[in-house]
DNA sequence: TCCCCAACTTAGCACCATTAGG
DNA sequence: CCTAATGGTGCTAAGTTGGGGA
């Protein structure tokens, strides 16, 4: 019998899906519960190192070295990075160095004593022969590795979560590497240890089979919690913190969260106006920290900033949101540019993205930025009232649900609705609605501070795509005068004619859709719309879209997007309104 | 009240498979 | 049909949040 996924998401919204067999109605589970029964084979392990053959040789000062099984492993490690800038920076190779010699026997501690006499060569060498080789692997050959891949995942990368099979997200250990922190991680180039079966907790239901351990082998725990959604967790060495293994998106699970999320964000588009009231009020306030926090919440829903948690210093990289800000990360001019107070933030954000933007904000901020700022030096915080968990606080007594990070969804989806709705023309063909999506897509990302490196090859594809507009413009231009040629001396047949000015119109669509697309990627260098797309757009905002514009859905979500969006895609009818 | 941690979401990058175009 | 470019996917780091304990 077929079951039927009819999740809770649906069932609010009185949907009926059409029934292809037995449909299964989910129970509802008493607060914080997250499932009844729950299965799976645990995570898979990464293959165990194996020793280098005999010609390839580490040399310290100019002599070969044998070094142990665990000194090699790690020596690797750094030889496979070798081509990567953070094998040149100091902190990375000083962490490394320092981890590394843990790995070493006595002896091998006592001779190597300086990284710099260190020669990776041969190490480096065949890595780089390894890759090369798996590149050019015969069809036949990609094939087999394909479904021994497809056969894991079949095996490991699913499990039984009450009524459903499920695709697990993550279910791979960690491999043993070294630390890529982002930006100026005071722990880059630490060793990131192999993850043992003994380093495990295993979440399972206890009337399920519980997994077993690898040959040898047994699990830290054996835990049954169902308040929790993790089936597998271990803590990692470098940060001190736990992994876990998870659910993939497209499960009913974080289906249904994800739907909350959202209905969350569109509460707050019923209340936001009284909360933007309460806070242009607060800024008056004689308490110095309902005056901070109306500030914060005045950059958090103008500006989508992030809550900013403090961070222990040394730890991670010196990165900060809102409440995190420091003084030298604004300047404030009464004048610039001929706007009036204006706030010119310059700091560096999640992952080390840095935000820059020149802001004019209303009088009432400006005058309490000024404020916050007075008798305070660099490195002290510009909040020094206020922290994430003050505002949050506040923030749930306005609304039940409401935290700081709402707001980025809010004003993100919100912002989408509106630019689709300004920039909507049904007269526009489909490579034109497309570009208007992006654009709109892109007002998103630009708010939310989503960037990316420009891709290595921007510059030369650019010139590329832009050598074909020429050519196919000369093209139009020489398919344009034959036809007027053929239509003034009246000569070939009406067939004929009609077939050049097809190829006229298929040269100038060809032109134009060229045209829309040099535009797009040019607009979009340094610009990252996938985050957007993934974690603060309402999908049901752009199923909706694609209904009234009629564009196919698979022109703007690809499988893994339709899949994460199952729900909305099912439920949502064009009138849709966020 | 403060601090810390568990649990979960959000993030950019590297690499790989697919596909458009020559 | 082959190659280069591109979008998709996996990976894992880096955030947010709420709750529990000192």
């Amino acid at each position: 019998v077929e079951i039927l996924y009819v999740s809770k998401v649906c069932r609010n919204y009185n949907y009926v899906p059409c029934r292809v067999g037995f449909v299964w109605e989910e129970e509802k589970y008493e607060d914080g519960i997250k499932w009844k029964f729950l299965e799976h084979k645990g995570p898979y392990f990464p293959p165990e190192y194996q020793t280098l053959p005999d010609d390839v040789k580490f040399y310290y000062n100019g002599k070969p070295v044998k070094l142990s099984l665990p000194a090699e492993e790690v020596a690797l490690f750094f030889a496979q990075m070798m081509d990567h800038e953070y094998t040149t920076k100091e902190v990375f190779r000083n962490n490394f160095f320092r981890d590394w010699r843990k790995e070493m026997t006595l002896e091998e501690r006592q001779l190597i004593m300086d990284l710099n006499k260190c020669d990776f060569g041969e190490l480096h060498a065949m890595h780089k022969q390894k890759v090369e080789a798996r590149k050019n692997l015969s069809k036949e050959e990609k094939l087999v590795n394909k479904e021994a891949n497809q056969k894991i995942v079949d095996e490991y990368g699913c499990c039984v979560l009450d009524h459903h099979r499920e695709r697990i997200g993550n279910f791979k250990i960690e491999p043993p590497g070294l630390f890529r922190g982002r930006g100026d991680h005071p722990k880059q180039g630490m060793l990131k240890k192999r993850i043992q079966p003994e380093d495990v907790i295993i979440n399972c239901s206890k009337d399920s089979r519980i997994p077993e351990p690898p040959a040898g082998h047994r699990w830290k725990e054996v835990r049954h919690d169902n308040t929790v959604t993790w089936l597998a967790s271990w803590t990692e060495n470098v940060q001190g913190s736990c992994k876990y293994v998870m659910l993939n998106a497209n499960s009913k699970l974080k289906g249904e969260k994800d739907w909350e999320k959202y209905e969350v964000a569109r509460k707050l588009k019923t209340c936001v106006d009284a909360i933007r009231a309460q806070y242009q009020e607060d800024l008056k306030s004689k308490q110095m920290g309902t005056r901070q926090r109306a500030v914060a919440l005045y950059f958090i829903d103008k500006l989508a900033l992030r809550a900013g948690n403090e961070k222990e210093e040394g730890e991670t990289a010196d990165t900060v949101g809102c409440c995190s800000l420091r003084v030298e990360h604004i300047t404030l001019h009464d004048t610039l540019d001929g706007q009036k107070c204006v706030v010119e933030f310059d700091f560096l954000g999640k992952d080390c993205i840095r935000y820059y933007n020149k802001v004019p904000v209303i009088k009432r901020v400006f005058k309490n930025l000024k404020l916050f700022m007075e008798n305070k030096q660099e490195g002290d915080d510009l909040f020094d009232r206020l922290n994430t968990q003050m505002l949050n606080k506040h923030l749930s007594s306005l609304m039940p649900g409401l935290t700081a990070k709402v707001f980025r969804t809010y004003n993100a989806s919100i912002t989408l609705q509106q630019q689709l709705k300004e920039l909507r023309n049904m007269k526009d063909n489909v490579a034109e609605k497309l570009l208007s999506y992006n654009r709109a897509n892109r007002a998103v990302a630009i708010l939310c501070n989503h960037q990316r490196a420009p891709p290595k090859t921007f510059e030369q594809s650019m010139a590329n795509l832009q050598a074909k507009i020429d050519s196919r413009k000369e093209q139009l231009d020489l398919a344009k005068k034959e036809l007027k040629q053929a239509k003034k001396e009246a000569k070939g047949s009406s067939d004929n004619k009609l077939l050049m000015s097809k190829a006229v119109q298929r040269c100038e669509e060809q032109l134009l859709k060229m045209e829309v697309q040099a535009t797009d990627r040019e607009e979009n260098k340094q610009i990252a719309l996938s985050t957007s797309k993934l974690n603060y757009l309402d999908p049901r905002i752009s199923v909706a879209w694609c209904k009234n514009m009629e564009v196919q859905l698979d022109k703007i979500y690809n499988k893994t997007l339709r899949d994460k969006f199952a729900w909305a895609i099912d439920m949502t009818e064009h009138d849709f309104v966020f």
